[in-house]
RNA sequence: CGGGGUGUAGCGCAGUCUGGUAGCGCACCUGCUUUGGGAGCAGGGGGCCGCAGGUUCGAAUCCUGCCACCCCGACCA
């Protein structure tokens, strides 16, 4: 039997399930370069849809779009102290502006940095644009008249991590980071709360993936934020994953780069800062979230081809399929649904339904003569294996239906098994045990930075986020410090 | 950057110990027959055996150095 090899199952080993799936999917390729990735159209099509949902959120919070550079001198990044410590060790540093060809002993002929080009100030290739953008913001603000500015942009960035994993962290990624400056401190507190909601509602409602709502610990917290802001989720194997940020700046970047204004009362103040920012990170919390051991499952809001149809059927048949694949896909693309057919001629049918399977396809319809003659295809949704006839009269709106009743029962099922994971724990030993389980662990906490740090090294499990409206645990002691309890901590292992 | 592993066709691998014409399965190309859950037969194409040195009449195989990738850690969205 003509196999590809097998998806490693996940609980045998979850990492290399988790690069079988990215594979069989189709979603990247190798790069020539340590740690970046090729987006394959497969791929950058679930980036495509999250970019068009996103943006149109961000818009419709008063937000518009800019564009920053790739380069940033060099001597921004020290500007801001805490920010320059958390990025300092990961930049790619341009250094010269000019090859030049050079011939060895043997007479092979190669290229190397003209050392007459040589730059006289260096530049970084952004691993975030704070820095260019707050010297930017200090030319376009004076006035009160000014502010707010709510900017975002789409951009890549670069970061040298030691350790990269496909699209939860590589060299290079793609992002949205938006940077806005307001008047007040309540403006911009609000704002970077606004934008975590954006976060949330997103996750819910376009990548059926459920996330807490929460804050950083000091630890956790973003270089150079007075507050990080988070929303966490759970994936399948009881690992966190912050899978979006928005940050309170404080007047931080305002006092690096001087960026001042005038109020109404003609007196100078320093501009407040939020930034926020989500990346290609979420594609692999969508996967980790909803597929399974035959390979990738995606949610329909953000499947590149939500409906896959494929003939069927002998060579005397294939006309009046044909014809009927051709007026179904018509339809259906009408509506605005997204509709591949599968019509090649080197492929025998099974050999597709696997095909599409692995890359995730939430409902495939076939169509042959049997099919015709009772005036309806022949349906199956990628979760669940259910299948049904699909009458062709209103097949648009019924498939419509489908789609919407698989994106909710993905996310039902997340929720579900979320919620299943997420323990209430009350001493050492029960913290310690659930841990080998995975999931987010709930602690009335009362340590500080220092307890953090020593139960990270002890136990590997760091605190994902205090979660938002929650009430602080009244007369509690901490299970794991013995000291009063300040707050709900959810800690988990994270990627 | 430490510990472990792997580099041979697009993918998965054998061959390396014991040096002697580079192989297998899948994929690919051509043709015919097929087509409702991974098609069959016949013919064919594709390799600097990770890279660079060395030993040898001769190196995928032995020696030295380097590089890349994967896993586990430390660091991180």
């Amino acid at each position: 039997m003509a196999q590809d090899s097998a998806i490693t199952p996940r609980d045998q080993d979850y990492s290399a399930w988790y690069l079988d799936v990215i594979q069989h999917g189709d979603l990247l390729d190798d790069a020539p370069v340590r740690g970046c990735k090729v987006l394959k159209p497969h791929g950058y099509g679930i980036w495509e849809l999250i970019q068009a949902d996103l943006d149109r959120r961000f818009r419709d919070t008063g937000h518009r779009n800019a564009y920053f550079p790739l380069f940033i001198p060099v001597s921004f990044l020290s500007r801001e102290a805490e920010h320059v410590e958390g990025f300092a060790k990961e930049c790619a540093i341009v250094t010269h502006h000019r090859l030049r060809s050079v011939t060895d002993d043997n007479g092979k002929v190669s290229v190397e940095p003209d050392p007459e080009s040589a730059l006289e100030e260096q530049l970084v290739v952004r691993p975030t644009s704070e820095t260019v953008i707050w010297h930017m913001y200090g030319r376009w603000i004076d006035s009160w008249r000014d502010l707010p500015i709510l900017i975002n942009q789409w951009a890549n960035v670069v970061r040298w991590e030691m350790r990269t994993r496909p699209f939860l962290r590589t060299a290079e990624f793609l992002w949205q980071e938006g940077h806005t400056a307001h008047a007040t401190r309540d403006e911009a507190i609000d704002e970077a709360r606004l934008m975590l909601q954006v976060y949330r509602d997103f996750a819910h409602e376009i990548l059926a993936v459920p996330v807490v709502t929460g804050v950083k610990s000091a630890r956790e917290r973003f270089a150079g934020a007075v507050e990080t802001f988070t929303i966490e989720a759970l994936m399948q194997n009881g690992w966190a994953l912050q899978s979006g940020t928005s940050h309170f700046l404080g007047q931080n970047f305002a006092k690096a780069f001087d960026v001042t204004f005038q109020n109404k009362n003609g007196e100078r103040e320093l501009v407040w800062a939020t930034s926020w920012g989500v990346s290609t990170r979420l594609i692999g919390a969508v996967i980790m979230t909803h597929s399974d051991d035959d390979g990738l499952v995606l949610p329909p809001r953000v499947a590149p081809i939500q409906v896959v149809i494929i003939p069927v059927g002998k060579a005397k048949d294939l006309e009046a399929v044909r014809q009927a694949v051709d007026a179904l896909r018509a339809e259906l693309r009408q509506a605005g649904i997204r509709v591949h057919v599968d019509d090649r001629d080197n492929l025998r049918p099974g050999a597709k339904y696997f095909e599409w399977e692995r890359k995730g396809v939430p409902l495939r319809l076939e169509l042959g003569p049997r099919d015709l003659a009772k005036g309806q295809a022949f349906a199956k949704t990628r979760i669940n294996r259910e299948k049904f006839g699909l009458p062709l009269q209103g097949a648009a709106m019924e498939v419509q239906r489908v789609l919407d009743k698989i994106q909710d029962e993905l996310l039902a099922r997340a929720i579900a098994m979320r919620d299943a994971r997420t323990y209430d724990i009350d001493s050492v030993e029960t913290f310690r045990a659930r841990l080998e389980e995975g999931g987010f662990l709930r602690v009335a906490w009362g340590g500080d930075d220092a307890d953090e740090g020593r139960i990270a090294e002890e136990t590997k499990a760091t605190i994902r986020c205090f979660p938002l409206d929650e009430p602080a645990p009244q007369g509690l002691a901490c299970p794991l410090t013995g000291k009063p309890a300040w707050t709900w901590a959810l800690f988990a292992r994270a990627y």
